[in-house]
DNA sequence: GCCGTTTTCGGCCCGACTGTTTTCAGTCG
């Protein structure tokens, strides 16, 4: 039996009672499309921008992929915090079961026998009864898969979980920078989650194309292989010390398109592009796109594979199954921004409050990485710890800033803030101060426990103030740490709409604050958004690559980026002009 | 359990690798 949630459920909770509902279903053997319906439904929910709690039946069964059952399912469950279907399935078995069958290279069939047969309901259980050399007498089992038992027992720790974007980046190109010693003339990519600019990953996954066979011995010896998990004639897997796993596929060069949409994924586009080859009696597989009698239709390119099938080619970050490929048949993908489209950057910080660069090194590091503009923006007096700046510092902060900008040549300094939103929702520093600034960005940062009413009308408090222009990280995750905050985001996003006050994708990695979905329930709802480095040094400043991809994957295109546009097209964009015009 | 400018019933993506098989199930991508 499980603690007693809080409820409503937000909606990561609700999609992990979906999932433990998947893998009881497993474990019972019950319909394999039925557990992909529950398996889908958790992928939606996880990733819908508005809180599932918030939505009637008819909100819910408007996704694609969740119907009447599931509707219902979800409304129990982030109502009360769990469902009948569930705890008729733990009448079953065991809920420390689900824990066993997490190990890797353990399914469900193994833990239903290892129940069934040996009683076995934990990972203690089993632990013991591995070591006694119990479970090799099982049917199917044997003194090797007993071995990978124990080991899978052993790495539970050190391999579970997943991995910051900007982490798995870096891993991923080592580990193509080493296989490209090996094969320099072959082809070398980084594909799976990473290529989609996913927030998280799972793992690393590397297509070689044009390479010889031996590659994967290359793959299987890199500096820092703790254990080969497999290691086949075209596809190999390792787990690396510090966590991470990696796969990579090798294939022809004429098959490097298919391939390369395959292991890019997601899953769910790749389901829903072979449904739409199954449509055309075609086959779609890694190898190629094939008619009836097996002829090669398309392959080489991922244009070729698309086009075949009546589609724009689709950007990888856009590669959720999230209405891209009916996008792609209609012609109306939008033009995604990219990193050379940002022109300015709007939050960074120096020495005066808790940046580690003076104003002139942040600004002139800036301006060589080839921007128009920049505010900066440190941090208030309530954030003690930042030595953040009362009135009167904030004011000869911004001269110093208007000064500075004054003496530099087709470049612009705006002299703002990053205003704490006290808990009352109130600003931390007078009106007048804030009226008297370039820029002024909101953000929250104590009080982050308060409960959803009071957080939420606290943001918007902050977004009708009138010399608010963004509200910064607006719901305060931290990735893999620390949840975000109960804020009920779809509030504050037509609050934001309402009043013309811009949203902040924030960059730092472990942020990513709006994040993919939210920021396109933003755009759909005509919220401007920014992105943003929020740099305290200066590589810091290159986050800003993070969030591009974040905004990508959110469908965004330049126009809806403001720190695209040049400088005093920008300012008037902002709140504090448009209030004027009005 | 979901879904339908073919369908409201009958489909539902497709393949690599491993260990245990005497021809393939299980797990994973
Ligand atoms: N067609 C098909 N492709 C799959 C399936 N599972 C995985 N793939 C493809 C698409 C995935 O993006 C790619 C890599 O698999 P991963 O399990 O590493 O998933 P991905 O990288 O998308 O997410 P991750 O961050 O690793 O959890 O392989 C599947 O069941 N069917
Ligand atoms: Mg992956
Ligand atoms: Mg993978
Ligand atoms: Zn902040």
């Amino acid at each position: 039996m499980s603690a007693p949630s809080p409820v409503p459920l937000d909606n990561r909770a609700v999609a992990r009672v979906l999932i433990e509902i998947a893998m009881l279903l497993e474990l019972k053997g019950d319909n394999p499309f039925k557990i992909r319906a529950y398996r889908n439904g958790a992928d939606i929910v996880a990733n819908a921008a508005e809180a599932v709690a918030g939505l009637d039946e008819a909100g819910l069964r408007a996704w694609s992929g969740i119907g009447k059952d599931l509707a219902g399912r979800i409304r129990e469950i982030a109502l009360t915090g769990d469902c009948a279907v569930r705890q008729d399935l733990l009448k079953e078995f065991p809920a420390t079961l689900l824990d066993v069958m997490r190990l890797q290279g353990v399914g469900p069939k193994t833990v239903a026998m290892l129940y069934r047969d040996l009683h076995i309901k934990s990972l203690e259980d089993l632990s013991e009864a591995a070591k006694a050399g119990r479970v090799r007498a099982l049917k199917g089992m044997g003194a090797k898969k007993e071995e990978l038992i124990l080991r899978a027992l052993e790495e539970r720790q050190r391999h579970a979980g997943r991995h910051r974007l900007d982490q798995a980046t870096e891993v991923a190109e080592a580990l193509v920078a080493h296989l490209k010693q090996y094969a320099p003339a072959a082809d070398v990519v980084t594909v799976g989650s990473v290529r989609r600019g996913a927030e998280t990953s799972g793992d690393i996954d590397i297509l070689a194309t044009g390479a010889e066979r031996s590659l994967t011995d290359a793959f299987v010896s890199f500096p820092g292989v703790e254990r080969i998990l497999g290691h086949g004639e075209t596809k190999a897997s390792i787990l690396l010390r510090g966590g991470f796993q990696a796969d990579l596929r090798l294939v022809l060069p004429e098959e490097r398109g298919a391939a390369l949409q395959y292991f890019t994924g997601s899953k769910a586009h790749n389901i829903a592009l072979r449904d739409r080859a199954l449509e055309r009696g075609w086959k779609l597989n890694e190898y190629g796109l094939f008619d009836p009698q097996d002829q090669p239709i398309a392959g080489s390119t991922e244009e070729d594979i698309y086009q075949a099938l009546g589609l724009a080619w689709i950007p990888p970050e856009m590669r959720e199954n999230r209405g891209e490929i009916a996008a792609a048949a209609d012609r109306v993908l939008p033009a995604l921004v990219e990193p050379g489209d940002l022109r300015g950057d709007l939050h960074m910080h120096t020495t005066e409050s808790d940046g580690r660069e003076s104003l002139e090194a942040i600004v002139s590091a800036a301006r060589e990485r080839g921007l128009e503009y920049v505010a900066i923006t440190d941090h208030t007096k309530s954030l003690a710890m930042t030595n953040g700046l009362d009135e009167d510092r904030t004011l000869a902060h911004a001269a110093r800033i208007r000064a500075l900008s004054r003496t530099l040549k087709g470049f612009t300094v705006l002299a703002g803030i990053e205003c704490d939103i006290l808990p009352d929702g109130s600003m931390d520093l007078a009106d007048d101060c804030l009226a008297a600034l370039d820029i002024v960005i909101a953000s929250v940062h104590s009080a982050l426990q308060q409960d959803e009413a009071e957080i939420t009308a606290r943001l918007i408090r902050a977004i009708e103030h009138p010399s608010v222009d963004i509200i910064g990280h607006p719901t305060s995750r931290m990735l893999l740490r620390r949840e975000a905050s109960k804020v009920r985001i779809e509030k504050v996003i037509d609050a934001a709409a309402a009043n013309g006050v811009a949203l902040e994708i924030n960059s730092q990695p472990y942020r990513l604050d709006l994040s993919d979905s939210h920021a396109r329930l933003a755009r759909d709802r005509g919220v401007k958004l920014v992105i943003s480095s929020d740099a305290h040094e200066i590589p810091a400043l290159g986050f800003t690559r993070w969030g591009v991809l974040t905004a990508r994957r959110a469908w965004l295109s330049k126009d809806d980026v403001l720190n695209t546009r040049p400088v005093a097209a920008f300012r008037k964009a902002l709140r504090r002009q448009r209030a004027k015009r009005i």
